[in-house]
DNA sequence: AACATTCGCAACCGCCTGGGT
DNA sequence: GACCCAGGCGGTTGCGAATGT
């Protein structure tokens, strides 16, 4: 199918909330036409707004398979444990979130789940004094962790299920179960792979040292090892973390969310 | 009822990045 | 390498609705 093809727009362009008129324009040449370019979507589609916004327009309301009304609470606890790890990266946690743009995940932080977190940690704070990172200097309260271990106070996970479907997978009861410390755990839904490539910085327990052969290491897998050095921004928030702190698995996300083990050591994956 | 404040959401703005020249 | 442009992203704003006083 051929797009129409036309100049730049000479008429002042139209800002503000879209009519219902508008929408249906837009939508009508994006299904027909695909959008190609954007900057000539609004021309051919007749429409009086410039490329970014149609663009948007498209993707937060008109693109098929949008997911409308509140969030889950599941949906809420993936944005609090992906914000605390990825931190702002919005469009990334979006991945995690079918239907879900965002924009709509970030207004949804701004105006209810930001204030969770700090009402939980403020608990928190009255409860235990802040624990501090020797490594790093950082306090949990303003690392990852501590929404971890927000979403964790804040759901109904029952902790008891956990750790009886683990002894079922290694018929013993899990280590250290009835305490309630997190392990620091990198699931393999979490980050894409793309984001581990030439970060030779990351090494397995044991010994792999490349990141590209981490699909092939045993659960127990990698351990990160200088965190911090790591350029990409998209692992700068795991900088918190000691080499100790730190671990991955290609368990997925939610089979294991909130999963909390007491005394957490590396030994006690190598059998999940 | 009137006004003030807060909330939720859509949209805009500015910056960054990558591709093309 | 420098420049331009489009797309993408996160931060911020604006505004109507809801709620509180």
């Amino acid at each position: 199918m051929k797009c129409k093809q036309s100049e730049k727009p000479k008429t002042k362009q139209k800002r503000g909330l879209w009519s219902p008129d508008e929408d249906q324009k837009l939508r009508d040449y994006v299904v027909n036409y695909g959008h190609g370019s954007w900057s000539v979507v609004p021309i051919n589609a007749g429409l009086q707004r410039n490329g970014k916004s149609c663009r948007l327009r498209w993707i937060n309301y008109l693109r098929p398979g949008l997911k409308k009304g509140a969030f889950s609470m599941q949906e809420e606890e993936t944005i609090l444990a992906l914000h605390g790890l990825l931190g702002n990266k919005w469009s990334l946690i979006s991945q995690h979130l079918p239907g879900r743009t965002d924009n709509e995940i970030k207004n949804h932080w701004h105006s209810y789940l930001k204030k969770q977190v700090s009402k939980s940690e403020n608990v928190e704070a009255k409860i235990k004094p802040e624990y501090t990172n020797s490594n790093t200097g950082c306090t949990e309260s303003s690392s990852s962790l501590s929404y971890m271990n927000s979403i964790t106070r804040n759901t109904s996970f029952d902790l008891s299920d956990f750790t009886n479907n683990l002894s079922s997978v290694t018929n013993q009861p899990g280590p250290h179960a009835q305490t309630n410390k997190l392990p620091k755990i990198l699931f393999a839904d979490w980050l894409s792979l793309e984001e581990f490539h030439g970060h030779e910085s990351f090494v397995c327990k044991d010994g792999i040292s490349n990141v590209s052969n981490y699909q092939d290491a045993p659960v127990s897998g990698m351990i990160s090892n200088e965190v911090s050095t790591a350029s990409s921004e998209n692992v700068d928030c795991l900088s918190n973390y000691s080499n100790e702190d730190l671990f991955y698995t290609p368990m997925k996300f939610d089979q294991i969310f909130n999963f909390s083990v007491g005394d957490f050591n590396i030994e006690d994956l190598l059998y999940i």
